[in-house]
DNA sequence: TCTAGAGTTATTTTT
DNA sequence: TAACTCTAGA
């Protein structure tokens, strides 16, 4: 039975294994042209190659000796902009084109969709559409769970079926409050299950494969990556159970979560001789990029599939690591693959084609800051110039009209708007941003926002399809059953759950309740009652009344499901279910039933799950129907690839309109690594914004080294343009922070212009001081507040031997050591220390503020005072002073607002 | 069961 | 501040 099913599967790929096998023409004589840090893997086949064939074109020695080397373990390690992705594709096209490899036998991994995305781009322009579309390219969890959705059955015990659900961060949130609550009798009010989860994620993450462990195992390999845990009462007493009670709500709910999808995936593959052959069979040719950020799980499977037949080829930059915090292992690409995968040959690049020398000279710089860096080199290719610029402004809203005016400004010289970015630090600054760009008008994108999929009328349709596509999900049967409200309360639910634990176990286990409603599991075959008498349910008549009308709606929604794409189906739930007219009641119903609509359009796009189609690279992993054209899929598997969509890729901007869309893409630093622009500006270049501080946690040394890294990604996705922004102040939680200047920009600043006083920068080297750009802004103050102002700031608030020697200090700094910016650091403690005292400390707190601010800038001071007269809430007064006669009222209903990312079709 | 008003909470970073 | 949750009262 099980070998059956496997040759049936296999067969398609015999087919194109034959077909592939005749040798492609005319390979060239064997050359060497490469040497330059070329380490020659075990293997002594030599490379072949045509030193004409056009992917090799304009690549440098280095880079072709990656492309053409034998196939064997590869790593290529380098510098941001040495072209590793360009390599990587050149790989691909070597395999392709020379070596005669089925496209649809790559499998090449990146780390988010983006990236997946432009791997994408890149491989149709480089072996066409029709060979690219065969090559599986994705993320990690959407490979996982490609191949989980085909055989998860094959895990023993495991407990899930292919239609599994993927629980996101909300909804597995959701269980844990409810264990909270119901096991540990914590306060619901109290109850925290952020901090539970990311300790479940870690512990998943520490562990190569999490799958049948139990909570005493996972507690004590969460202590082994986690020391200072070991003593941690939660962990020792109620951890184990959390997570035994966790693992059996998702089990029970034919869900997994994010890091299920990889474990499990490990597991098969480990497990399932049937799974391993065929994915074996399937990816002979497996590539990952950005691999510095793998975690102990990816890695594994990358082992378990590629350990054996060796034919691995991986990127990555030690110095761009940048996620250590959820489970990344820099030693992966380190140590560990050259360990496990035997006879590894490495590939340095050392040349940055991206760049301009001033931005990659300011970059080195910063990452130099780093204890833990790599060796290597870089230069840059192309000639620098007055490339970087630091920008200070008042606060984070003229920092936001900056950037957009800068935007405006770049695109009109030429510049297209998607080769324009805005970074920041954390999601929080994108609202100022994105409102700037509003008023100004700049269509812009706001990369990686999940508002869209949060929203709660999205939520809840949402769990409608989940329901109707597993019947066991709780945590959204639990969601929609009295949504629209419907009589169905908690009194009500409570007898249905005690009526559902009643019925026969199914697989071992209580029957959820959605299976006990909807699958009609309690009936003999040739009932077809909607439901069990009233009173075996133990209902009165109104409650069982309004659980029949729920039930019956779900059954016919349920027929629909075969008969309709991911669209007609949404369309016929909100219909049914009168979800239009609900969602127009709740407040701003017009705007909810917008976003209703836009997630109909959603679903019946079949170019909105492009990349899953992409993941599935027309080959088995989905199925044996298809190497078709792209079509609506229909029925349940049409249902599961919509859902499967939605959970993994994070962004509603997946839509091909959008993502080409010509707008300045506004996102967090993590999200940009990899990519490049033209113009870069990274915002919030400030003290304890970049490097990121939490007010209670002390960083150590490690999280300061990740937080030099992420700026470094961050200046290096530059080409030509980098504006370094920060404000003085800002509004966090409400309130205003004041801020210093991030100590990377001192660093940047010594890089470029040496320990020079202000006045000589000006006289051009590499910063340009963007006076300009201060200059021809309608609000004449930001001249005064140009950078000029910012180094004086900077020389004062760190003391002379900062301003002679920015570095010493800045290891003082980091070292933790008084005398560098501890200073400032003092200074600012009070500031905000003050603030906190009562009513008194507050005023002396701000006073305080100005006067030290007032010391590098006596306008600014003049301003403050002022405003201070003024009497006004310091919003009120901030506003008077503002450039903002178009303000929010003007720009909220103007017709040429800019598209931002989750309308985009509502018209 | 629903609502309005009070009260509280929030901000790293992602799949 | 603003967005969300909870509670009291209808
Ligand atoms: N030999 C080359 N000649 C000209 N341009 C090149 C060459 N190699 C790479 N480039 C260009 O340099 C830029 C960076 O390349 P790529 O994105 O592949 O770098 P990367 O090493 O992956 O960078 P990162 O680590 O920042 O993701 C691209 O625009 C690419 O086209």
């Amino acid at each position: 039975m099980a070998s059956h099913r496997a040759s049936r599967l296999l067969e398609p790929f015999a087919r194109r294994l034959r077909l592939s096998n005749r040798a492609p023409p005319r390979w060239g004589p064997v050359q060497r042209r490469a040497a330059a840090g070329f380490s020659s893997p075990a293997h002594s086949a030599e490379p072949m190659f045509r030193a004409d064939a056009p992917h090799l074109e304009g690549m440098n020695d280095e880079q072709i000796a990656a492309i053409v080397a034998p196939v064997a373990p590869m790593k290529v390690l380098a510098g941001p902009g040495s072209g590793k992705t360009r390599v990587l594709v050149g790989r691909v096209t070597h395999l392709i084109n020379e070596l005669g490899v089925p496209p649809s036998h790559i499998l090449c991994i990146t780390f988010t969709n983006k990236a997946a995305r432009e791997m994408r781009e890149r491989l149709v322009a480089s072996v066409g559409e029709e060979n690219a579309r065969q090559i599986t390219a994705g993320t990690f969890h959407s490979v996982a769970s490609r191949m989980l959705r085909k055989h998860v059955h094959l895990l023993d015990g495991y407990g899930r079926g292919n239609d599994f659900v993927i629980y996101d961060e909300a909804d597995t949130k959701s269980i844990i409050r409810k264990i909270m609550v119901d096991v540990f009798m914590e306060d619901k009010k109290k109850a925290d299950p952020a901090l539970a989860k990311s300790r479940i994620s870690a512990a998943k993450s520490a562990v190569d494969a999490c799958v049948g462990m139990d909570g005493r195992r996972m507690a004590r390999a969460l202590c082994d990556t986690r020391p200072s845990l070991k003593r941690d009462p939660y962990i020792r007493d109620q951890f184990p159970r959390l997570y035994d009670e966790y693992e059996a709500n998702l089990r029970s709910s034919n869900a997994l979560d994010f890091d299920d999808l990889l474990s499990a995936a490990v597991a098969l593959l480990r497990t399932s001789e049937e799974a391993r052959l065929f994915y074996r069979q399937r990816w002979r040719h497996v590539l990952v990029d950005e691999f510095q950020d793998t975690s102990l799980s990816q890695y594994e499977l990358i082992r378990a599939l590629a350990a054996e037949t060796a034919r691995v080829f991986v990127v990555g930059d030690v110095d761009q690591a940048i996620y250590s915090w959820r489970g990344a292992e820099v030693a992966n690409i380190r140590t560990k693959f050259d360990s496990d995968f035997a006879g590894a040959g490495t590939v340095l690049l050392t040349k940055n084609y991206r760049s301009t020398a001033t931005i990659v000279k300011a970059a080195q710089a910063v990452i130099g800051e780093s204890r833990d860096r790599s060796p290597l080199e870089l230069d840059a290719v192309r000639p620098g110039g007055k490339d970087v610029a630091v920008v200070a402004t008042e606060d984070e809203i003229e920092e936001a009209d900056f950037a957009a005016r800068e935007a405006a400004r770049a695109a009109r010289s030429g510049v297209p708007l998607k080769d324009i970015a805005v970074l920041y630090r954390t999601h929080s600054q994108s609202r100022p941003l994105e409102e700037a760009f509003i008023r100004a008008g700049v269509p812009h994108v706001v990369v990686g926002d999940t508002a869209f999929y949060t929203r709660k009328e999205i939520k809840d349709l949402v769990a409608y399809l989940r329901v109707l596509f597993n019947s066991r999900d709780t945590v959204s049967l639990q969601r929609i059953i009295n949504t629209p409200p419907r009589k169905i309360g908690p009194g009500t639910l409570e007898k249905l759950e005690a009526w559902a634990a009643g019925l026969p176990w199914v697989d071992g286990m209580p029957q959820p309740l959605g299976m006990a409603l909807l699958d009609r599991t309690w009936s003999t075959p040739d009932q077809d009652d909607l439901l069990p008498p009233a009173a075996d349910m133990g209902l009165a008549a109104g409650a069982y009344k309004a659980v029949s009308g729920f039930v019956s709606v779900m059954r016919e929604l349920g027929e629909a499901v075969e008969v309709s794409d991911p669209g007609a189906l949404t369309e016929e739930v909100v219909r049914r279910i009168g979800f239009e007219e609900y969602v127009a009641d709740m407040e701003n119903g017009d705007e909810r039933v917008g976003y209703v609509k836009e997630l109909v359009s959603i679903a019946s796009d079949p170019s909105a799950v492009e990349s899953l189609d992409g993941v599935d690279g027309g080959g088995a992993a989905g199925g044996g129907d298809n190497g078709a054209t792209k079509r609506k899929s229909t029925g349940h598997a049409g249902l599961g690839e919509f859902l499967e969509g939605i959970s993994l890729l994070m962004s509603a901007e997946t839509r091909s309109e959008d993502e080409g869309a010509d707008a300045v893409k506004l996102m967090t630093l993590h999200a940009a690594k990899g990519l490049e622009f033209d113009t870069v500006l990274i915002t919030g270049c400030e003290d304890e914004l970049i490097p990121f501080k939490r007010g209670d946690a002390s960083s150590d040394a490690a999280e300061h080294d990740e937080e030099v890294r992420l700026f470094y990604v961050g200046l290096t996705r530059a080409k030509r343009k980098l504006f370094l922004c920060r404000a003085f102040k800002r509004q966090r939680f409400g309130r205003t922070v004041y801020a210093d200047p991030s100590p990377f920009l001192e660093v940047i600043r010594e890089s470029l212009v040496g320990g020079k006083p202000p006045q000589a920068r000006r006289a051009g080297m590499g910063i340009n001081p963007a006076e300009d750009d201060a200059n021809t802004d309608e609000s004449p103050r930001r001249a005064a507040l140009g950078s000029d102002s910012l180094a004086e700031h900077l020389r004062r608030t760190t003391g002379a031997k900062a301003a002679t020697g920015g570095s010493p200090a800045f290891r003082k700094y980091a070292a933790g050591e008084s005398g560098g910016y501890a200073k400032a650091n003092a200074w600012k403690r009070r500031m905000n220390s003050a603030r906190e005292g009562g009513g008194g400390g507050v005023l002396g707190g701000r006073r305080g503020t100005r006067e030290a601010m007032g010391e590098d800038d006596p306008e600014a001071a003049a301003r403050r005072a002022a405003r201070r007269a003024s009497k006004g809430s310091s919003r009120d007064a901030t506003r008077a002073t503002k450039p903002r006669a178009t303000g929010v009222a003007g720009a909220a209903g103007g017709p040429r607002a800019a598209p931002r990312r989750s309308r985009g079709k509502i018209e």
